[in-house]
DNA sequence: GAGTGGTCTAGACCACGCG
DNA sequence: GCGTGGTCTAGACCACTCG
């Protein structure tokens, strides 16, 4: 006898455990329903709590789960398709363009937006907050720069803050011909002030969207939004995207 | 006295610890230096060794860590950019396509690519393996899903399996007329397999990055691809994207 | 106030890479 | 064999939500 090692390379308990839950959700759960608590879960599967919350964690970054304190652990829906980019180019601010400015507001860009805006380090340049809301849940938040060049005629307008102000600033944007845009995808962790508007904790996992839109043959605009990975699907392309993931079929019959 | 109260809400040991390790980064380290182990971390900052792995967890999603077992943390380069979507659409293995062919063979598709592809869900179809290296450094693993009606002159070709299998299927799919493609971006965690092949544990954060290819009316094809999150930034559009996220250079002079 | 998830601790052992 | 990060435990306390 002795060790027969034919025994497979020990799979972490927090991973198996992943799994079992993974079906269990499948076969036993529906969307919106509440687990039991962590501490009787923990003892159900004769785990300590930490590795049954290692599960749990997994499950919520695949988008599964969606834990909230002093309410307990739901079965969340599956992730919404939002979409990102389309074939035809429009502006921020266009009409059918479901983001609601917040505020506005003139501030010094960060240094690699500037490089981008090719401004100065020093010049401040027009930040509108806008906020994507859908089916009543925050999805996203952004931060748009927009040096003063691109909108060049924005002068003796109204609001000097505000959403008014939001307004207008997009309003001048339209003016400019988009000759192009740029785009990059990233993961991220949530800052303590997007945390706060997208209803998570800071450090909550979020897809990073960089966009930097082109006139008269320069970077005119860039946009810095900041989605929830845990709810979000983002879909590039006209048709909405396929949804793939996390199918309970899985298994043939 | 008694309590002030003025105190802000405490914010969490490790989200303290993340900000502080991200400014020690940016102004003592430089790319590719190891850091202290982490028992001396977490004896150097006052905290537990599982406190001290929550910021280090933080770090590592920003891209700004990277942890092997055995060896250590190292301080990561900037994310490399990877093109995902060009302008003009092209079928995978075009000339030109940077992704190497792995292996071949037939199987059943899950069933959310099965309705996708519009076959039966009991119906094989070829699986295309194929990875992105870039750098001498695994990137990407991609599943690619071809029914048979999609290669309909792949009859009495050589390999039956294997690499030569695989160049062979993606020669055949030229010969269709793409119409269009579709696209989808999501946070995943890594499969076994996955994980192995990109170098990451199982779980590992990932880019699940849902392809949809159409001809003749259909949806002639599904990717389904999967980034390392931790080391890729996603880019759209032909300029590249502009590397924005994680300045050093934030504060201005 | 009771019950939930979130944070933190101090310790143990394991799997892996490397010399 | 040694040092690294990875897993796991058993417990404590905190912050939040809700009845």
């Amino acid at each position: 006898m002795g060790t027969t090692q034919l025994d497979t390379v020990p799979e972490p308990k927090y991973w198996h455990l992943r799994t079992v839950l993974s079906e269990a959700l499948d076969s036993e759960f529906s969307v919106g329903e509440i687990l039991p608590n962590e501490r009787d879960l923990a003892a159900r599967f004769g785990v300590a709590r930490a590795t049954l919350r290692q599960a749990l964690e997994q499950l919520e970054l695949e988008g599964r789960l969606q834990r909230r304190r002093g309410v307990g652990t739901t079965v969340a829906p599956p992730r919404m398709g939002v979409a990102v980019g389309t074939e035809q180019h429009t502006w921020p601010g266009a009409v059918g363009d479901a983001w609601q400015p917040v505020d506005c507001a003139t501030a010094v860009a960060p240094a690699a937006v500037a490089r981008a805006l090719e401004t100065g380090s020093e010049e401040r340049v027009h930040v509108v907050r806008r906020s994507l809301v859908t089916h009543g849940q925050p999805v996203a938040a952004e931060l748009l720069y927009i040096p003063s060049s691109s909108v060049p005629d924005l002068s003796g307008i109204d609001a000097p803050s505000g959403t008014a102000r939001a307004r207008s600033v997009l309003r001048e944007l339209q003016h400019l011909e988009l000759e192009g845009e740029d785009r990059a995808v990233e993961l991220g962790s949530a800052r303590a002030d997007d945390a706060k508007e997208l209803d998570r904790l800071p450090g909550a996992p979020v897809l990073l969207v960089t966009t930097r839109f082109f006139a008269e043959g320069r970077t005119a605009a860039v946009s810095v939004a900041t989605y929830r990975a845990d709810t979000c699907r983002l879909t590039f392309g006209d048709t909405g995207g396929v949804e793939i993931h996390h199918d309970p079929e899985r298994r043939a019959s």
